[in-house]
DNA sequence: CTTGACTCCGTATATGACTACGGAAGTAAG
DNA sequence: CTTACTTCCGTAGTCATATACGGAGTCAAG
């Protein structure tokens, strides 16, 4: 193991984890990320696995979850009985599907209105723009 | 055409298009919908295209487009050119497919975990969240 | 007409996720 | 040591997306 991610002070802690240190603090007061005991009259020090619970955070939310949801992930990792993490798991899943269901709709739609658009041939109007014009319903 | 949607007070508008009056009012602030003229003295009416296009706004919502996003979706539809018509539709299709792949990648993740767990047997500690414990990389 | 519901409008409050600020204390280079 | 960064910590501000509130005006039933 390389220790370049040992003993990290916050502000290293946050360049290594491709942060804000204001996020980390942030982070840290609203229980996503544990605040290590600080050596007496001394400062903080942070390590791999700090980094790597702010990345899983972040690439958590830029699939969709709000930190209170990245939370209850995390704490399967913090001691939750197995029925209880299996349960949060299928929930998530199948929000992930029902957010793939709804973007493959999006894309269709996109793709279509794309196409027409680039199908168009000297006529004056754009056809993208009319049947974006029909279509909002749903 | 049936005149159910015609001539309805914002009360009606919102309760038809599912949204609360402030909703409305907040949308129209933005300029994302249209303050009807107000006959001298009187109060505003609003019909079906005002109810479409609500349902447009919160469908797209559904899908992770900002208010921002969306004003320019529709601003398609308020006379753009075609070039710049479909440089948005087609920037907006990126968005989305690489939205998609993301929620494909968690997808394989979490229904990876969900499997473990329910395979696991006797053995004391949950596979969910051992493995959890390790794949937040990236 | 009066009464009760609804509209209008400006302003205020709420929530989620940060981001900034300021002053005291710790740290590290010269 | 001095000096220049950091850290620490509490509090405040920002941005997006709404929701709520309060008083004045409007409408429609009785
Ligand atoms: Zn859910
Ligand atoms: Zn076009
Ligand atoms: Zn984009
Ligand atoms: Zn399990």
């Amino acid at each position: 193991m390389q220790t370049i991610f040992e003993n990290l002070t916050i502000g290293a802690f946050a360049r290594a984890a491709g942060v804000n240190v204001e996020t980390i603090r942030f982070y840290q007061r609203k229980g996503l990320l544990p605040e290590p005991d600080k050596p007496y009259g001394s400062i903080r020090r942070y390590g791999e696995a700090d980094v790597t619970r702010v990345r899983f955070v972040k690439s958590a939310q830029r699939l969709g979850f709000s930190l209170n949801e990245i939370a209850e992930l995390l704490s399967l990792d913090d001691g939750a009985h197995c029925d209880e993490a299996s349960r949060l798991a299928e929930h998530k899943l199948q929000d992930v599907r029902e957010k793939i269901a709804d973007l493959a709709r999006m894309e269709a739609v996109l793709s279509e209105l794309v196409r027409a658009c680039h199908a168009r041939k000297g006529n004056v109007s754009c056809p993208l723009i009319a049947t974006l014009a029909k279509r909002a319903a749903s």
